[in-house]
DNA sequence: TGCTATATGTAATGATATAACATATCAAGC
DNA sequence: GCTTGATATGTTATATCATTACATATAGCA
């Protein structure tokens, strides 16, 4: 099963090879993480939980990265396309991905209380059973599927 | 398995027996069906997909039952929380409840072209299982858990 | 070097959702 | 039938989330 922890660990290097992970893979694939966007992986390993793109801008601005909301949801889109962060649709918030590099369908369990966000796999069956072994307690689940349905498939 | 319909059926008769189960639901727990939250369920089982809540609030606007936002959030809010309706966060969006009155936790398939959403129930394990049943064709999964994690159940 | 893709800067606006407070309605108990 | 309290509705303003559109810059390649 996947890395579902609500509990400390060694959290700088858990950036370092993340962010060295990302690296790696934007040479592979001939990716380019420009400053900016580095830096907007960085905050999201750092906060370590989900956060708005609003929030993102704020570091940015302390920074004098650019004040403009494009400049985040741009960051966030490049990091949400090369699968280094991943949308919570329920809190509309991004986060850093805990499996970063290997082709995955995330599934999360997210705490309302501390916003803390741990990812499991989708593959993992039921995240019933994730979630209690992680002591979670859940009160809503989103679960969807995004596609194509037969008829709209044939129509293109 | 849940009723996870792309095909045509006989609507008119699905938003009556519909709209009665409400009643009886509400009847039975004390909840009050107003003209405007019968109309906002009538006006989501006539869409027969998710619309938006400003949406919902243009039928509103052109019957004269409101034009504010919250007259239709509040419509929505009473419909989500009596299981009339299910919030589609991935479209951020609104649907009838396909299983008006039963206790359950919906899974759904979301056509992003024409938008027509089919409700599964979780328990179903698999939704790559329903999908591929229904020729679906899936491209991206939301798959979330919101609730408590250990350390704040405990601090509460 | 000059061309073209891609990335960034910036202003304006669109889309989604809630806060806050006033007024109305309804049902229960007197 | 009135009072009262709870729930629902009306309305203004504002908060929050996200995109369009267009100008400018920069990197990689012919």
């Amino acid at each position: 099963m996947g890395n579902v922890v609500f509990h400390a660990h060694d959290h700088s290097a858990c950036i370092r090879t993340t962010l060295a992970r990302a690296e790696a893979y934007c040479v592979e694939n001939k990716l380019k993480l420009t400053p900016i966007r580095r830096r907007a992986l960085e905050i999201l390993l750092t906060e370590h939980r989900a956060i708005g793109a609003y929030d993102l801008l704020s570091h940015f601005a302390e920074e004098g990265l650019g004040t403009a909301p494009p400049v985040a949801y741009r960051a966030l889109d490049f990091l949400t396309s090369a699968g280094f962060a991943h949308k919570i649709e329920g809190l509309n918030a991004y986060i850093a991905c805990a499996n970063l590099g290997t082709k995955h369908a995330p599934a999360f369990l997210i705490c309302t209380n501390c916003k803390i966000v741990a990812e499991a796999d989708a593959c993992d069956a039921h995240l019933g059973t994730t979630a209690r072994a992680a002591g979670f307690k859940i009160e809503r689940t989103v679960i969807e599927a995004l596609g194509l349905c037969q008829a709209c498939q044939a129509a293109t």
